[in-house]
DNA sequence: TATTGTTATACTCTATAACTATA
DNA sequence: TATAGTTATAGAGTATAACAATA
């Protein structure tokens, strides 16, 4: 079987570029004393309300792990804990205003610091690049 | 001042597949019993050799975290620390030969998990994105 | 019985501060 | 004086195990 380089290229770039997004997050969440994980959880957050069990399984976190976390967001009034109305075993997360806010600037902070290396592509190209991680991406949890 | 929307749309895209690849990274280091961090370091040694510092500070962590992590994989023998031949304050940074097998193992793991993803892209599509990713990411650090 | 979530516990990663050696 | 690296220490993130409540 013949080695495929664009899938060697294509992992390689894929793999530099995380690295990079990572760093600009974690830098940008720790300006507001919130982890990579928090902050990830906080953008889920803004179009879902999933369950505890849920969003550990997508995040690939064990449950135990995720009720430190939320626990930490809740008593800085970021999210909130909720019954499930339908299983009374089941508590749902929820994003707060504040939350939402803090959420909403630190992505405009992220596009701030990420605008030169975005601006070296045209806005054709964004459009293209864009379209074309789109089939990469593993589908997020599905909204409810 | 109007909005770019293809700013906003591909800053999506980059963070949730820097996050789907930070997940595969991680699954994989930690089934090898190494941290993300590690793995990503083991990553730059294998064409590099820098002196702490220089490599602390472009991971963005304090020396006295990479002196850790180089100790324990030191320990390991994935890495070796050797006297910087200009400077005798300064540590190199070295990969083994074991470092270098096992890196080149979990990138091979990491490819294959990651086929399903980016099979869903041809060929030219995936020279494609690998080229529009290049001019976003920030060049590594420079050889030695 | 199986699943959901919490708590107690232990380990790893990380930064801060204090120190030694060299520039 | 300033820089390179190490060590001691403390805080946050994470998983495992044991538990209570509900399905």
């Amino acid at each position: 079987m013949a080695i495929d380089e664009s899938e060697d290229a294509l992992l390689d770039g894929l793999v530099r570029s995380a690295f990079q997004i990572m760093g600009v997050l974690t830098r940008i969440g720790a300006e507001h004393d919130l982890s990579l994980t928090q902050l990830r959880v906080l953008g889920i957050l803004r179009d879902r309300r999933p369950r505890m069990s849920d969003l550990a399984a997508f995040l690939g976190l064990d449950k135990s792990t995720l009720s430190g976390l939320v626990a930490r967001a809740e008593s800085r009034g970021l999210m909130t804990r909720a019954p499930n109305p339908t299983d009374k075993r089941a508590i749902d997360v929820l994003i707060t205003d504040a939350g939402r806010e803090l959420t909403e600037q630190m992505y405009r902070e992220a596009r701030a610091v990420l605008a030169p290396a975005t601006g070296r592509l045209d806005e054709r190209q964004r459009r293209q690049l864009a379209q074309l991680l789109e089939p990469v991406i593993t589908p997020p949890l599905s909204p409810t």
